[in-house]
DNA sequence: TCTGGGGTCCTAGGACCC
DNA sequence: TCTGGGGTCCTAGGACCC
């Protein structure tokens, strides 16, 4: 017997969900994103289902993109009680097995299991999970946490895949920097400048050169991915969050400033309203100017506060330190709060 | 690909203090 | 006087992930 890591990742989930609900809608290209009308500019699909990925359709492709692609895919409204309600169900199959579950987000659970068969395990886990929810999953087994989630990734949908330190260099060492969880294509595209374009290359690299080129943390951590690394420990200890955030992009810019510190205020309301007794620390305002640059401005509060009025007039003070003459695409609000352990 | 929304963590530079 | 060095806090932005 001996410790293992594994990854749930449940496969296509929000449209998974609205097949279950629906299941006229099986085996056609299913579209969850923005309000569900694929016309509505500056939307962008959430999940699509695999038939509409083959169309080159996936996470994040502008909606109205997609419906050039896929005219007459079904188109549907994120609904997200659904998709929490449908989470949680399959996190409770997942902690009637003898394992550790940590849940990750809305559709994804890392496992810690004793066992000497972990694809065994796996398996009976996928099958639970499918006759519990009708959902399936693709499950990653590793030594670490960055080892289970890759190899999740490599049999989809409901698959079983092991990534170990001893497969490690065979399965990842010609693979492109930015296969890591953690190298997006920035960094991937900064470590390619560097001469790094593999795993291999990575792993071999100058620790501080990476340090002088990323920083403290990050230059060695990137190196320590490449080695095949990772978080070993799985808990159950529920993750307590830092802040909370609300933010628009609206259809059409806005240029009228009255509008514009209606929906800060109304931002700001909401958080207030959303804050579960954790007082907030400090408030941040996020503004994105056509075509698409961001900018944001923050600002401590004096003293920790759950007043909806003082968090609602401190996020209009920081928006009026933005200059006022640009139409604006995004308005944001954030609130951190107080972190368990933080002195004050 | 005319580029959502909700998160987390890290970095760099300036202010300020001793 | 013509200018150190370290520590900490604060702020803005970058990068990544789902």
């Amino acid at each position: 017997m001996r410790d293992w890591v594994l990854h749930v990742d449940l496969d296509a989930f929000m449209a998974a969900v609205e097949i279950l609900r629906n299941p006229e809608l099986r085996g056609r290209p299913v579209i969850v994103g923005g309000n569900g009308d694929p016309t509505t500019p500056r939307t962008v699909v959430a999940t699509a289902s695999y038939e509409a990925r083959q169309y080159g359709v996936h996470s994040g492709t502008p909606m109205r993109t997609a419906h050039k692609r896929l005219p007459d895919a079904v188109y549907l409204p994120t609904d997200l009680p659904a998709y929490e309600a449908a989470g949680a169900a399959v996190m409770d199959v997942l902690r009637s097995f003898p394992v550790i579950v940590e849940v990750w987000g809305l559709d994804e659970a890392f496992l810690g299991a004793t066992t000497d068969d972990p694809e065994a395990l796996a398996r009976d886990i996928q099958h639970a999970v499918t006759a519990a929810t009708g959902l399936t999953c693709s499950i990653g087994i590793g030594d670490n946490k960055h080892q289970a989630k890759l190899a999740a990734q490599f049999n989809k949908p409901a698959g079983v895949s092991r990534l170990t330190t001893e497969t490690w260099q065979a399965t990842m060492g010609e693979r492109p920097t930015t296969a890591l969880w953690g190298v997006g294509p920035r960094t991937g595209k900064k470590l390619a400048d560097l001469g790094l374009h593999t795993v291999t290359q990575l792993a071999a690299a100058d620790p501080a050169e990476l340090a002088g080129r990323f920083g403290p943390t990050n230059g060695p951590w990137l190196r320590y991915l490449a080695l095949g690394k990772g978080e070993t420990t799985v808990t159950t200890t529920p993750w307590v969050p830092r802040g909370h955030s609300h933010e628009t992009t609206f259809t059409r810019d806005l240029t009228d400033p009255a509008a514009m510190r209606e929906h800060i205020t109304a931002l700001a309301r909401r958080l207030a309203e959303e804050t579960e007794g954790r007082p907030v620390t400090r408030v941040t305002v996020k503004v994105r100017h056509a075509p698409f640059t961001t900018h944001t401005r923050q600002a401590k509060l004096p003293a920790p506060t759950l007043d909806a009025a003082t968090i609602e007039q401190a996020a209009l003070t920081i928006f009026d330190r933005f200059r006022q003459d640009r139409p604006v695409r995004l308005l944001g609000v954030s609130v951190e709060y107080t972190q368990t352990g933080e002195r004050r």
